[in-house]
DNA sequence: TTTAATTAAGACAAATTTATCTTAATTTAA
DNA sequence: TTAAATTAAGATAAATTTGTCTTAATTAAA
């Protein structure tokens, strides 16, 4: 369903979002340290978050990834994963199956159907904010006990 | 979510059903024609589902692939993704992302675990029988028109 | 203005998935 | 028993995804 690059993006953003609510700037090491990913890997991935507008980047001395304090709440999981995955989800099968015609459904499309909307539904209706207060209210982790 | 061989598998278990009740045996050559797959790989796939017991396969002359005609409405889509994709779905997060402990969630468990949940349901409920008999009622196709 | 700190970009490499090809093993029927 | 028809298996190749490394571009502060 997702790619570790999706996988990576939200986590990394979670934890840009928790940041940027105190008015710090991250660094694509402290992330990658923080959400257990490969840093230049990880790198890759929130220059195409910059390029779609989810996240900023700050560079020079002091600089390093943040998001608009007042984006956090508007910024939905849909968006991140359309910015790394693409629009797959909203073109044809959300299930990975080929894309498709309605009018000429495959025969687990009633079936996926039920599935995918709710995904769709979930992604575009969880905020990032949701999400941060998560972690820090110590409800949800970003890694395992190491 | 789910892998070309785990949807080609899908489709070709749902092909050799239809094909079964009529007592017929059906070849990879008819089997990745009528699925729209690459035959050989198809083959691949057909061979994971014969060694899990899901599909049966007879060499030699009048030979191909069936299902035993009471086992039709018994095999679920679980067992054919289990089959071919492993047990991943039932391990860990159904959703692509990493392991992990439901003791110590990650920020999106709460929401991704209700489509999880709905996703691996309909795996278990789904039989091939209901898929087969959609396709001959001709409410539903296993490939687009060329 | 220079320097140090940082992200951006692109080339490269490794791993995985998808796909193909060749040969072996099996089975039925003539 | 032989020949033809078939699936099984393994080697190989291509494509994609994941991951790394090096260099360039930018920025802020001294
Ligand atoms: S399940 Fe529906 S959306 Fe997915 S490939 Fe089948 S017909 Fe298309
Ligand atoms: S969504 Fe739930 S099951 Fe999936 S990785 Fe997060 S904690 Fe695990």
């Amino acid at each position: 369903m997702f790619s570790k690059a999706c996988e990576y993006g939200i986590k990394a953003s979670i934890f840009i979002a928790i940041n940027s609510f105190e008015g710090k700037r991250v660094s694509p090491k402290e992330i990658a340290e923080e959400i257990d990913s490969p840093q230049a890997f990880t790198a890759k991935i929130l220059q195409a978050l910059v390029r779609h507008g989810v996240i900023n980047s700050v560079k020079g001395a002091y600089g390093g990834f943040e998001i608009d304090k007042k984006d956090i709440a508007l910024i939905k999981l849909s968006q991140i994963v359309n910015a790394i995955d693409g629009d797959k989800i909203y073109n044809g099968c959300g299930l990975g199956l080929h894309t498709c015609d309605e009018n000429r459904p495959c025969p687990v499309h009633d079936k996926f159907k039920v599935v995918r909307d709710e995904l769709k539904h979930m992604l575009e209706h969880t905020s990032l904010e949701e999400l941060a207060l998560n972690i820090k209210s110590g409800a949800s982790f970003l890694k395992t006990i190491t």
